[in-house]
RNA sequence: GGCCCCAUCGUCUAGUGGACUAGGACGCAACCCUUUCAAGGUUAUGACCAGGAUUCGAAUUCCUGUGGGGUCACCA
C-alpha cells in the first residue's frame, strides 16, 4: 500500500532486516540479481542488514555448486551480505538443511495449536481424488480425508513410524485479506485456499513453512520476492497468524518478460540471447563482458523509477534514492539495448586503473601477452569505445601481437589505384622516418601538411595508415595508436605494405 | 478453466483530480563534430488499452470489457 504518511515513512526508515533466500538449483538469473539487489539498497538505505539465507531443503533438485554461484554472483555485482552461511551471523545457521530441529520445533507447535495436523493420504490416493475432481470440473485441491482425525490417534500413528505428511489446517469459511506495499490489499475467499503440505513425508519442510519460521526468527522486516508467489501468499499470511507473529512488509516484485514483452523468458529465447551475445544468468553476464555496475543498474531500473532525469546511477546513488513506494508492480520487458547503454555509460567512468585491471583478462583470454604500461596508454584512447569489456579485443589486441601483411584491397583506400597508393606509401614513409620525434603531436602535423599539398584527403591518407598499421580499418585513433605501437613496429609496417602493392 | 496480479511512446519509466500542449532514458532517424569506429552535441518521430460512471475538471477515482502475466505439487 503506497502511503507518505509522516508515522509510515519513520517506520520505513527503522533499520532494514532483509533477506535474499534462493534455492540452489541452477544458475542465478536475472530477476534473483534484482532481488537480490532491491533487499540490499534498502538494508543499506536505512542501516539495516543483508542476509543470505540458503533454501535447499528439496534434496531433489538440488545442485551441487550452486550456492557457491550464487554466493559468487552476489560478491561479484558488490551486494556484499551480513550474515550468510560462509560468514554466520548471530540468527544462524543460514542454510536450511541445517536447521531441521527448528522445523521440527515449530510444526510440533502448530499441531498443538491445531492449526497443523498428520495426513497418511498416499501419492497415489491423492492423485485418484485430483483426477476425480477434474473430471467434475472442480478445482483440485485435498479433500480433507485426514482433517478430521482425532489427534490422539493421529498420533499414534505418527509415532508408530507410519509414513505422512503434515498439512495445514486452513480456515474453511471467511476471507482472508492481505496486504502487498505495491498492490494493497487482496482478499480471497478461504473456500479457494489449501490445506498445504508444510513437511513433506521426508520429513523436511516445504518452502511455506521454513521461510516462514526463518524469516520470524531472523527478525525479517521487508520481504521481496517474485509475484509468483502471489498465489501462495494468503497460504503464508495465515501460517504467521496461527503462530500469532507479525507480518514483515510484503513487496512481491513484478517478473521479466521476454523482449517481445509476451510471456517470459522461455528455452529458445535463453538461446536467442546468448547468440546475440546476452544472457539471463549473472555468470554469463561477466564471460560476456559486462560489468556489475552496469548490470545493477540495468535491473534495478527495470521496476523502479528512479528520478526523473538520470538514469546512470552507481550503487551508492541507488542507495540514496531508493524508495519502496516507488516500485513498480507491472511486469518489465528484457530490454538489453539498453544494458549496452548503462554498461558503456559505467565503462566510461572507470577510473583509467581501474578499467585496464578489469580489461586484462580478455586480452589474456585471447592468448595475448599484455604489457602493463602499453595497456595504460590504450586505455584513453579505447574506453569511450566500449560496450562490453570483451570488445578491447578488437580494438586493442593488434598493439599486442604481429600483425599479417594486410591484402591490397584492404590497403586501398576508395577510389585510388594501386600505384597511387604504393607511391604515396613512399612518401608518407619518408616524411616518418625523417622526423626528429615520434609522438602522436609530431606525427600527425607532418601528415596533415602533406594531405594538403598533394591535395589528397584525410581519408585516403589516414585510411592507409590505420590498415597498413593495424591490419584493420576499424582502429582507435591512428596518431595516438603509433605512438603507443611505436616507431619502428610503424616504420616497418608501413614499409612492408608499400613493397606489397 | 478457477483464483490472483498488471495495463502511459517499440522498450524501461515520470505522473498520487487542475501546474499535461503527458516529462525523462534506451532504441530508431536526421544533422553537427570527425582520420575509421565510437563518444559528444542538436533536432525529430513516438503513448495515457476500450467503453461507461463520478466530477466544474480524469492518465490519475469506480465499474465492465479486452489484453498480458502469474498460479493451481510431498518445487521453490
Amino acid at each position: 500500500m503506497k502511503s507518505n504518511s509522516l508515522l509510515e515513512d519513520l517506520v520505513d526508515l527503522k533499520p532494514a532486516r532483509v533477506r535474499f533466500a534462493p534455492s540452489p538449483t541452477g544458475h542465478m538469473h536475472l530477476g534473483s540479481a534484482r532481488t537480490a539487489l532491491y533487499n540490499y539498497l534498502l538494508a543499506k538505505k536505512t542501516g539495516g542488514k543483508f542476509i543470505l539465507r540458503i533454501e535447499d531443503t528439496d534434496q531433489k533438485r538440488y545442485v551441487p555448486g550452486a550456492e557457491q554461484e550464487l554466493i559468487d554472483g552476489l560478491r561479484w555485482l558488490g551486494l556484499e551480505y551480513d550474515e550468510g552461511p560462509d560468514i554466520g551471523g548471530p540468527y544462524g545457521p543460514y542454510r536450511q538443511t541445517d536447521r531441521k530441529a527448528i522445523y521440527d520445533e515449530y510444526i510440533q507447535k502448530l499441531i498443538d495449536k491445531g492449526s497443523a495436523y498428520p495426513c497418511f493420504c498416499t501419492p497415489e490416493r491423492l492423485a485418484a481424488v485430483r483426477e476425480e475432481q477434474m473430471k467434475n470440473k472442480v478445482q483440485p485441491r485435498y479433500d480433507g480425508h485426514c482433517r478430521g482425525m482425532d489427534p490422539g490417534g493421529a498420533q499414534k500413528r505418527v509415532d508408530s513410524g507410519e509414513k505422512h505428511v503434515i498439512r495445514f489446517r486452513m480456515p474453511k469459511e471467511g476471507k482472508t485479506t492481505v496486504s502487498d506495499h505495491l498492490r494493497g490489499e487482496i482478499t480471497v475467499d478461504n473456500t479457494t485456499l489449501d490445506d498445504s503440505v508444510l513437511i513433506k513425508s521426508d520429513g523436511w519442510p516445504t518452502y511455506h513453512f521454513a521461510a516462514m519460521v526463518d524469516d520470524h526468527l531472523m527478525e525479517i522486516t521487508h520481504v521481496f520476492r517474485g509475484s509468483e508467489w502471489l498465489g501462495t501468499f494468503p497460504l503464508h499470511a495465515n501460517i504467521i497468524r496461527a503462530f500469532g507473529w507479525q507480518e514483515p512488509v510484503w513487496v512481491h516484485l513484478s517478473v521479466f518478460l521476454k523482449p517481445s514483452g509476451k510471456g517470459k523468458m522461455s528455452k529458445r529465447e535463453k538461446e536467442d540471447a546468448i547468440k546475440d551475445g546476452y544472457s539471463i544468468f549473472v555468470t554469463g553476464m561477466s564471460e560476456l563482458g559486462f560489468i556489475p555496475e552496469g548490470l545493477n543498474n540495468w535491473t534495478a531500473l527495470m521496476g523502479w523509477g528512479a528520478g526523473e532525469t538520470e538514469d546512470v546511477l552507481t550503487l551508492s546513488e541507488m542507495i540514496d534514492k531508493f524508495d519502496i513506494d516507488k516500485l513498480n508492480a507491472s511486469p518489465a520487458a528484457i530490454n538489453f539495448a539498453r544494458l549496452d547503454h548503462f554498461n558503456g555509460e559505467h565503462i566510461r567512468r572507470l577510473e583509467a586503473w581501474d578499467l585496464a585491471k578489469r580489461i586484462r583478462p580478455y586480452l589474456e583470454r585471447e592468448g595475448l601477452v599484455v604489457d602493463e604500461g602499453k595497456l595504460q596508454m590504450i586505455i584513453p584512447i579505447i574506453r569511450e569505445r566500449l560496450v562490453t569489456l570483451d570488445d578491447c579485443v578488437p580494438f586493442a589486441a593488434w598493439f599486442f601481437k604481429e600483425v599479417a601483411t594486410p591484402p591490397a584491397e584492404e590497403l586501398l583506400p576508395k577510389g585510388m589505384a594501386a600505384q597511387q597508393v604504393k607511391q604515396m606509401g613512399a612518401e608518407v614513409l619518408e616524411i616518418l622516418k625523417g622526423l626528429p620525434s615520434f609522438s602522436h603531436s609530431t606525427v600527425e602535423e607532418p601528415m596533415r601538411k602533406y594531405i594538403e599539398e598533394k591535395q589528397l584527403s584525410p581519408n585516403q591518407v589516414f585510411g592507409f595508415l590505420r590498415v597498413a598499421i593495424s591490419g584493420q580499418k576499424v582502429s582507435p585513433p591512428l596518431f595516438e595508436s603509433m605512438e603507443i605501437v611505436g616507431r619502428d613496429t610503424v616504420l616497418a609496417r608501413v614499409a612492408r605494405a608499400v613493397d606489397s602493392l
